[in-house]
Order: structure tokens, then sequence, then C-alpha cells
DNA sequence: CTGGCTCGTCAACAGCTGTTGGCCTACGCT
DNA sequence: AGCGTAGGCCAACAGCTGTTGACGAGCCAG
């Protein structure tokens, strides 16, 4: 039930265990469904505490704030696979297959994406994912370092992009993807913006 | 100051001049402001009407709800070029550059997709623009007919993940990012979803 | 057994929201 | 000139929001 170690969050330093524990979680994995269902300013806490069924004040003694159960269920670590253990011709599907099975998995990201569009504070909690756990990952297949945040920035449109509108938006053809076809198209464009030398007009 | 001719909104059938036009303008262009940059539900009537300098009730005398003047600001005519005029290998490219003019000339667009990701109508409304506006002109340039929509929806997932990163999320690196360079990275990724043969595994 | 401390509930607050109806003003037609 | 009507403002409503503080129940150490 509690799923604190869960493999998308950031993994904690030993705290002493509470008895509070469970609830914690509780809150926590209602707040994740209501995030990623109706977005920062519809998840209301009162809506959150009915789903964990507890009191709302609870929710507040234990994450301060709105912002503060935000950020605390939205802590999330991408696991990006190293690109050295996978042959460089390869890291385009790699990279989409990793992707698309972390959004299935559950629904924090999709919290993350729907918060980030309307409120301030989560898309600087994904400007932060991209920038510390995208570009540095990126920065070990680019074939040149200056100019990996903006090969870094086209993989995020792409998969972004399919995923807001497979997940968020559900345009029906996007929705009706099988998994693999989804690789079988993107691929070829990740391990471009990748690898591929620059296309630009008179660079 | 009224564009009511803007060149993405729908052409209206000859309404009978009525005196309050320009009020009626003012509210729109300052509901597709605010929608634009606050998503649906912190766009307050309130504060669209004080940044059109009028009362709240006119909004809703003259749009009945928050939910019509939402449809009546995000009426949106994408333009989109005929293929049948443009190469056929270069029309990757001419979707890009149209794209891309078209999302920086106003916000009208900006406001939907904010709205869109938090609010079931805004989603229905791009599901309608996709269907009747991307997929029959992406029917006439797809070689097979029965995989239009994947091919349409590939596409809006790249255009609309740019957007997505460059104007809601603003990446700082999707932000840096030239016109002329977005289009030569795009333009082969949208050229090879409308045209290239299907690279599907087993079909 | 008794103290304190954690967990949890209840009730209430100030503020903001969409929405409504009444009232006044001033334009434009006859 | 007189009058109907459309344009506009004001005040108020019911409901919901995040947030707070007081108060009771039960675990655990001493």
């Amino acid at each position: 039930m509690t799923d604190t170690d869960s493999p998308t969050q950031h993994a904690q330093p030993p705290q002493p265990a509470r008895r509070s524990d469970a609830t914690r979680a509780t809150i926590l994995t209602a707040a994740r469904e209501r995030f990623a269902a109706d977005g920062y300013e519809r998840a209301t806490i009162r809506a959150i505490a009915r789903d964990a069924k507890i009191d709302p004040s609870m929710v507040m003694r234990y994450y301060g704030n709105k912002e503060g159960l935000f950020a605390a269920a939205v802590d999330i670590d991408l696991r990006l696979p190293v690109p050295e253990k996978v042959p460089k011709e390869e890291v385009g599907r790699i990279f989409v297959e990793h992707f698309v099975a972390l959004w299935e998995k559950n629904e924090v990201l999709t919290a993350l994406l729907r918060v980030g569009v309307t409120n301030a504070a989560g898309a600087e909690r994904m400007q932060g994912i991209f920038k510390e756990q995208l570009v540095p990952v990126a920065l070990r297949v680019c074939p040149d370092p200056e100019q990996v945040p903006a090969r870094a920035a086209l993989v995020a449109s792409q998969m972004l992009g399919m995923a807001l509108t497979r997940y968020v938006l559900r345009l029906p053809p996007a929705v009706d993807l099988p998994r693999e076809e989804i690789v079988a198209w993107l691929a070829p464009t990740v391990q471009r913006y990748l690898t591929a030398p620059h296309p630009g007009p008179a660079h």
C-alpha cells in the first residue's frame, strides 16, 4: 500500500519510523491521483483528504500547505539508463521504450505534466528535472557538448508531446497507438535529435 | 483594436452591427490573454473584466457563462496550407514553418493548450480541431488512408510538444532555439511521420 | 499508573469564485 | 422632443477554497 520506495520516487534518507507513516503514504498516493486527474487548482485538499479518508487538516499538518503537498507528491527520479551500456545507434529506441514504460507505470508523471502547465512551481520542477536528469545523460551521447541543451530540449519536446496527446489530451489516434508502434516511430526521431549532425541552415 | 477578423479566428456570418461590439472584442482579447497566461481556473471572470475595464456582469450578459466565454475566445482556424500546392518532399518544412508562425503571432493557441490540459471542454475542443483541420489535410499527403489518424497524431505530438516546452513550460533551451533551427530539426520529423513508409515491427 | 506526546476530528475563519437581479444612463429611432 | 431599449454599474447571493486553532482519544515511556 505504501509506495514510498516506488521506483519513480527519489530514495529518502532513513527517517525514524513514525506511527503516521501509513497515513502519510495514503495522502501522497491520493494527491498524485488527484493532481494527475484534475491539475493543481481543481485538485482540492478537501477532495484529496476525502480520498484518503482523513481530515483535511491532517494534510496541512504533515505537508505544511498545498505547495508542500505537491512538492512531496511529485518527487521524481526518471532513472534514465546509462548510455555507455547500450550501443550508440540504439540509444533512441532505449530512451523511448524507457519513457513509455515509465509513463504507463504510474501517474506521477501525468500529475507533474498537468500541474506544470498551469502552476509556476510545477513548471519550475519540470525545468529542474530536465536540467538535472535529462541534460547530463544527453551530455554523454551527443557529439558536440555545447549543443547538448538544445538537443535535449528537442528530445523533451517529442517525449512530452507524445505524453500530452496520449495521456492528457487523449487524442483518440494517439491513445490507440500500440506501444511498439510508438517506439518504432519515435525512436528514429530521438536518435536523430541526440546523435545526428546539426542540420541547421548556414551554421 | 477589434480583432474579430484576426486570421486565426473563424470567419463569422455578417451580424447586425451592435453598439457593444468594441466591448465584446475587448473582453475576448482580455480573456485570451488571461487563459493563455493562467489556464482555465485561475483566469477568473473578475480578472478578465478588470483587464477589459468593465464590470464582471457584462461578461455574463454577453457570453452567458465562463464556458461560453472560453468557447468564444478560442474559436480557432489553423488555416493549414493546402498540400497540393507544395512539393511533396517539402510538406514537412512548410507545416513546421506554418505552425511556428501561427504560434508566435498571437496567444490563442497557447490559451487553448493551457486550458485543454486541465479542462474537459478545452480538451474536447483540441480533439475537434485535430480531427476537423489536421486529419483532413494529412489525408491528402499520406500514402495509406487507413493510417492517416495515427500519422496525424504523431505530427500533433511533435508540434504540440515543441509548443509545450517552448511557450508553456518555457524550458530555457527550447525558448532560446531560433525559429530557423526549430524548422531545420522538426521538418524532417514531420516529413517522415507524414510520408515515410510504416517502420513498424512485423506489420 | 501516570504523564506527555502523537494522531486524528470538529468547527470556524476570511477570502475568493461564478452568477444573478435591480437600477441608472444615454443613445437612436420615430 | 419623447421614449424604448441596449449598455453599463453596483450590491449581493451561495458555495467553495486554503488554512487555523481548540479539543478529545490512545499509544508509549517513566
